[in-house]
Parts: C-alpha cells; sequence; structure tokens
DNA sequence: TGTTAACCGATTTTT
DNA sequence: TCGGTTAACA
C-alpha cells in the first residue's frame, strides 16, 4: 500500500507529495493532477505516521472536491476517511463554532441563513431605517456587508473608506443592526462561519492553541480562491506546526467579485518565509493546440506567476473557429455540429457548450431542442432554493427549532390560513413585548382574544400540529415525518388544486424531498446539510449535453467544448470592465482560460455578429480575446463563406478584422459600433423611460451624455435610450 | 386580503 | 423580451 502512491506521478507530483514540512506553493495548471497531488500527500503523511488522520486538516471551497478528496484518499487507503478533517472552509468553521458555540455568542443549534434570508432581514431594517429600497436594493447591501465579512471587518473595524453612506445613514450602522438581529435570531450566515471562527480564535487565545496545536498538517485547495479571512483562518491555524500546502493556480482566479482575493497566491512567498514552490505543468488533458491557445490567452495577463502547460497529446485537429451572422445561426452551428460528431461516434455526455452569461443559453437552448440534440442545464435554480422546497424545509426547521422566526414567518400564511399583515403585527407585538419567538407567542395568544375568533382558530391548529409532528420524531422515518407535515398543513393540497404543469412539478419536487430524506439520520442532520450542500446528489449518468456559464464549468473537463457566445461586450463582459477596469478584464481572461481548458480533445470557439439581448437587436465584434490567440493553432471554420456576409457593414467588417484600438477598458470606436448599429450617436433625440427625452451630447461605448429636457446633463447607459424618429 | 396591472431592471454565484 | 416586485384596486 504504502509504495504505490508514488507510482504514476512525474517528479513534480512527486516532489510536491514528498515536501511535508514548512510551507508549499503547488502551482497547479489546469488539467496537471492536483487532487492526485493533495490526496497522495495526504496518505503520504499517515503513512510515514508523521500524524493521525484527525491532525490533518484539507480545505476546499466546494462539497464536490471535497467529497472527491475524501474517496480518493479513501481509494488510496483502503478504508473509511469518516472523521477526517476534509471539507469546505464553511463546514470546517461550522464544525469548530458548533463545538464553541458560546464563546462564539451564539446559542446551541444555531441556524445558517442562506442568501435570500439574509436580504429579507437587511430589507427590513433599510425600511425600518427610512431608507429607499429602490435606490439602496437591499441585495447590494447585503453584498457589501457580505464583502466586508470576507475581508475579516467586523462593525466595530470598518475603517472611514467602506463606511459608506447608504441613504440617510452609515453602513456601519445597518451593519451592526444586521448583526445584532442575526443573534437575536440565534442565526449566522455563510460570511460568519469563518468570521466568527477567526474572532473566537482572537479572543480566546486558549481556544486557538488548542487547534494550533492539533492541526499538524493543513493544505488547502484552489488556494487562488481564498478570500482574506479564508486567508487568516488558514494562516493563524498553521501558525504553530507551520506546515502549510496551498495547491492552486492564480490564472484560474474567477471570483473575485465573490471576495476572492488573487494577491494571496501571489504573494505567498512573502506570507510564508522559505515556501518552496512547485509548478506542475504538465497538463494530461488537452491536446498540444488547446493548450497553445490558452497559454497565447492567458499570457495577456500581467499580474501572474509566470508557467506555460504543455501536453504530450498533440492532435491534428486545431482549435475550431466560427463567426455567425446571428445568435440563431450560431446556436444552429453549435446544434448541428453536434449531431455531427454523434455520427461519428461520440455521445452527448462527451460534449459541453459553455456561456458568459446565463442569458446566452436561452437561443441555444431553443435550437438544440429544435435540432433535437437532448440537453441538460446546469446551474439553473438550485434544488433547495426552490421556494416549494424552501417552503418544506421552513416547516421542518420549525419543528425542529420553535424560535426560528424566519421559518416561521416564512409558512404561517403557506397554504393560505388568512392570517395577514394585520394578524401578524399583533402577533409581533405580543413576541417583542413579552420576549418570545413567534410561534411562542402564538400558543400564548391562544385563547386571549387579541387577534380575531377566526384567526385564533387557525392559529391553534397551527400550532396543535406542529406539536403532534415533534412527537413522531422518534418513532418515524424523516421521510415519512415530512410527507405527514406536507399533507397534514395542506401544503400539497395547495399545489394539487392549482393543477398546472408548473404545480405538478412542485409536487414532483417535493416528492423527491421525500426520498432524499430518508438517507438522513436526524433532522439536525438534514438541515446541515440543506445549508451547505447547493444540491441533491446527482447520480444521474444522463447522455445529454450539457449547458452551462463558464464558471460553473471550473474543475470538469469534456472531450468537445463549445464555447459561444465571443463578443466583445459580452466576453468580455461589458460590465466588469467598466466596474474594475484592468484588473476586471484580467479575471474575465482567466474567465477564458479555464474554458479553453476544459476540452480535451475540440474546440469551438463562436461569436455572433448581431444578437438579440433584452428584446433588440444588437451588433457585435468579434471578442478581443479572439485575437489574442495564436493562430497557428486555429482553424476559421467559415472565413470564405458569404453566404453570412448579409450585413455588409465595412465599419464593422473593419472593426473586426481589421486593427482595434488597444485600450483595456474598451473605448475607441470599437465598441462605439453596436451604438452606431443602433443609431445612437451625437446630437441624435432619444428617448429614457425615467428620464424623458434628450439630446445625446457625445456618447463612448456604453456611456452616453444626454442634455435631457428636464433634468438637463446625465451620463447614461446607452443601452437604455432608444431613438426618436423625426417625422 | 387577495388579485391584477404597470413598471423596472437586467453578469458571473463554489458556501 | 421576460420575470419579479410593487402599487392600485376590488
Amino acid at each position: 500500500m504504502s509504495l504505490n502512491i508514488f507510482e504514476g506521478l512525474n517528479k513534480e507530483q512527486k516532489e510536491a507529495v514528498e515536501t511535508t514540512e514548512g510551507a508549499l506553493l503547488v502551482l497547479a495548471g489546469a488539467g496537471t493532477g492536483k487532487t492526485k497531488v493533495l490526496t497522495s500527500r495526504i496518505v503520504n503523511i499517515l503513512n510515514q505516521k508523521l500524524a493521525n488522520p484527525t491532525e490533518i486538516l484539507a480545505v476546499t471551497f466546494t462539497n464536490k472536491a471535497a467529497k472527491e478528496m475524501m474517496q480518493r484518499v479513501e481509494g488510496l487507503l483502503g478504508y473509511s476517511a469518516n472523521g477526517f478533517w476534509i471539507g469546505t472552509f464553511h463546514s470546517i468553521g461550522l464544525r469548530i463554532l458548533r463545538r464553541h458555540y458560546l464563546e462564539a455568542g451564539l446559542g446551541p443549534n444555531f441556524t445558517i441563513l442562506d442568501t435570500s434570508d439574509c436580504e429579507s432581514i437587511i430589507k427590513q431594517i433599510l425600511i425600518e431605517k427610512n431608507i429607499d429600497t429602490k435606490k439602496y436594493p437591499p441585495k447590494m447591501v447585503a453584498d457589501k456587508i457580505s464583502r466586508l465579512k470576507d475581508r475579516n471587518i467586523l462593525p466595530d473595524s470598518i475603517s472611514n473608506e467602506d463606511n459608506q453612506i447608504i441613504g440617510n445613514i452609515y453602513l456601519k450602522e445597518i451593519y451592526t443592526a444586521y448583526q445584532r438581529q442575526l443573534r437575536e435570531l440565534n442565526c449566522v450566515d455563510f460570511g460568519d462561519l469563518l468570521l466568527l471562527c477567526v474572532d473566537l480564535f482572537r479572543q480566546f487565545p486558549d481556544t486557538l492553541a488548542h487547534w494550533q496545536e492539533r492541526f499538524k498538517y493543513i493544505m488547502v485547495d484552489e488556494y487562488q480562491d481564498t478570500n482574506a479571512v479564508q486567508y487568516l483562518f488558514i494562516k493563524i491555524l498553521a501558525y504553530k506546526h507551520r506546515n502549510i500546502c496551498a495547491v492552486g493556480d492564480d490564472d484560474q482566479s474567477i471570483y473575485s467579485w465573490r471576495g476572492a482575493d488573487i494577491t494571496n497566491i501571489l504573494r505567498f512567498e512573502k506570507d510564508f518565509l522559505g515556501a518552496k514552490i512547485i509548478r506542475l505543468e504538465q497538463n494530461y488533458r488537452s491536446t498540444t493546440p488547446i493548450l497553445k491557445v490558452a497559454s497565447s490567452v492567458i499570457s495577456q495577463n500581467s499580474d501572474r506567476h509566470d508557467k506555460t502547460l504543455w501536453s504530450e497529446k498533440n492532435s491534428e485537429s486545431n482549435v475550431k473557429l466560427y463567426e455567425a451572422f446571428n445568435s440563431k445561426q450560431e446556436a444552429d452551428f453549435i446544434a448541428t455540429t453536434i449531431n455531427d460528431l454523434i455520427r461519428k461516434g461520440y455521445r452527448y455526455n462527451q460534449v459541453a457548450i459553455l456561456v458568459r452569461s446565463a442569458f446566452l443559453t436561452r437561443e441555444i437552448e431553443e435550437r438544440l431542442m429544435f435540432n433535437a440534440v437532448p440537453y441538460k442545464f446546469i446551474g439553473g435554480s438550485r434544488f433547495y432554493d426552490r421556494l416549494e422546497i424552501k417552503d418544506i424545509i421552513a416547516y421542518l426547521r420549525l419543528v425542529y427549532q420553535p424560535l426560528d422566526d424566519m421559518a416561521y414567518l416564512r409558512i404561517i400564511n403557506t397554504p393560505k390560513r388568512g392570517i395577514g399583515g394585520a394578524s401578524l403585527d399583533k402577533i409581533r407585538n405580543y413576541a417583542r413585548s413579552n420576549n418570545l419567538s413567534f410561534y411562542n407567542a402564538s400558543i400564548d395568544l391562544i385563547g386571549k382574544s387579541v387577534v380575531p375568533a377566526k384567526v385564533e382558530k387557525e392559529l391553534t391548529e397551527f400550532v396543535n400540529n406542529f406539536e403532534n409532528w415533534k412527537k413522531l420524531l422518534d418513532s418515524k422515518s424523516l421521510g415519512e415525518i415530512t410527507k405527514i407535515v406536507a399533507e397534514e398543513s395542506c401544503y400539497m393540497e395547495m399545489w394539487e388544486t392549482e393543477n398546472t404543469v408548473e404545480a405538478k412539478g412542485r409536487i414532483e419536487n417535493i416528492k423527491e424531498l421525500y426520498t432524499a430524506l430518508e438517507s438522513f439520520s436526524s433532522l439536525e442532520e438534514f438541515l446541515e446539510h440543506v445549508s451547505l450542500v447547493s444540491d441533491i446528489e446527482e447520480e444521474n449518468e444522463d447522455n445529454k449535453v450539457v449547458v452551462m456559464t463558464l464558471h460553473g464549468a471550473k474543475g470538469l473537463e469534456f472531450d468537445v467544448v463549445f464555447l459561444a457566445g465571443w463578443e466583445d461586450g459580452i466576453f468580455p463582459n461589458q460590465r466588469s470592465l467598466e466596474d474594475t477596469g484592468d484588473s476586471g478584464l484580467q479575471e474575465e481572461r482567466r474567465l477564458a482560460y479555464v474554458g479553453i481548458t476544459r476540452a480535451k480533445n475540440d474546440l469551438y470557439i463562436t461569436f455572433a455578429r448581431n444578437r438579440q439581448v433584452y428584446g433588440n437587436w444588437q451588433s457585435s465584434i468579434g471578442s478581443r480575446f479572439i485575437e489574442e490567440m495564436n493562430y497557428n493553432f486555429v482553424e476559421k471554420l467559415n472565413e470564405n463563406e458569404s453566404s453570412n456576409r448579409a450585413y455588409e457593414d465595412p465599419f464593422i467588417n473593419k472593426a473586426f478584422y481589421g486593427e482595434r484600438a488597444k485600450t483595456t477598458s474598451g473605448e475607441g470606436f470599437a465598441k462605439n459600433v453596436n451604438n452606431i448599429a443602433s443609431g445612437l450617436k451625437a446630437g441624435v433625440r432619444v428617448n429614457h423611460s425615467t428620464m424623458g427625452e434628450g439630446e445625446i451630447i457625445t456618447i463612448n461605448g456604453p456611456i452616453a451624455t444626454v442634455r435631457f429636457d428636464k433634468d438637463g446633463e446625465k451620463k447614461i447607459m446607452a443601452s437604455f435610450l432608444s431613438v426618436i424618429k423625426d417625422s
């Protein structure tokens, strides 16, 4: 057993596995076998008896990655890895918080709120503070707080710069109120899972010492995606033994907008002095042409660890580039090409279509359907996020924890029980003044005639139901209990009476939930799973083409990949450039790199010169990333085809085939092509849905300066303007 | 309290 | 264009 873990490892991989002591950064390019290194390394440490399984901490970002690591370790060891500290950052944080909940200022059995729960709390706070939620959407504010948490900033330590004004008050006030509210509800959000851990370590040195002592070896996967808190969490824990191994690829850092800080990986050597760096550059996934194209694009980025992937998989087949006249033609090309591939012996599930934004899949899906290509879209709404599932889970949460006001509020009037805003206000007041949860207040209120008799009757039934359901916990399985809950609450009936296709789907989902529940041994375990895991395990190995966003494809590989919608403005995404300038462009480029390196054998890149966006046609030019590709390895599929030259605009053709203004933020004529095609230019009278009519003064790419008849000069998004035709 | 009409706004989403 | 949210009604 102990000998064969080195079998099949290349020199660098072997070195990484053998380097157990000190700080080690493994720069693992796409497809270079990083999981293999991590798992072999864990097993090597165990084999050498350097540590017990519980003294090794291995953190990942996704449950999927954690699960895979677990399974591969088990495969190498030959026994179960249950009890190993292999998990996502959040699940590890949770494990620690559960043990130290009092020190962390939490109650027992605290619950984890999802993003939408958090947003509704923020919304409540904004309304209470008289802030216009149209001007300051709760989602935006929640996002700001979440980013602060990513950076290890609690309300007290917020800097002046970060303490923005929201309406008439400071962000700090909202953040403080939010945290107070979470604690009152005995809840944490995702950010808290790590933030509170780090804070706990800061406040309780003994507790920290215990964990520092314990974890002799620490490993971090996808290090390029760590945020400041995660970095701190790891760094603090590694302080005692100083054995930290980070594995990642700065070129695949694509989550900065979620707080990931690429500088963590870029400055690893400075943070961990004496750190060793090992580069894994041999790629076992893609053919040489694919890697050449990937390298040529990513090498345009300035802020990166230099490395070059190579492969022994040579191929005659270059990367294929297809230019479509419009998005329909692009989608048809993809669908018919897939059908050709199937005829050549490929299976549907070897093929993936990846796009920058989810809206791009709409037309593709339509043409796939038209051309009878079976597909599945991955990403969309997650199982546990579905309305009906969240409702049922709210019932279960309230069975488990009567203090859970969020759950109560969600379902008290679902299905309709005639308990609306007015009655709820009375319950809320009673609960507040008696310091009770909504549920307990409801129990108290029965017989007090505070609420109308009809409401009181409904409340009685509601409470009685819950008391009965609680009694079932010991005698029945979770699936059975849930079925009883769904039926006795009349929740199922609500959908059954609707009798639409949609309602039928919801009923199916709920039934699927019954089944899924059977694999959990306790309600507690299930509720924890729901909070930290986004989806029910998908075991279906359907033979279908996969359609998803580039972000969703990270970590996956396919024989054939189609990268669609490579148009400037769409990819790289306009907003990304506007918001974050050059660093935004670099991240988009990394996204391109991630997309390209998903392909094992065949890669198709497509773009459409005309595309319908939000109902109106937009003209675009090819993505600048296309021009960055090494053309020795690119085959233009329709270079001389004249049939799709219906849109013969010499200006646009020049923009695509000729030189382009070399700017990072996309200024210059290239981006104005869209505007010119839609008739937007200086001097033209335009209409804006809220500002009314006005005249364009200047226009630069997506931003137009317009003198409005009513409000004077304003900068406005060009896409929101429509040309007024003179009569 | 519940239903309908207009209105706005619109990337990416591992936990 | 489309879907989610709000404001106005019945």
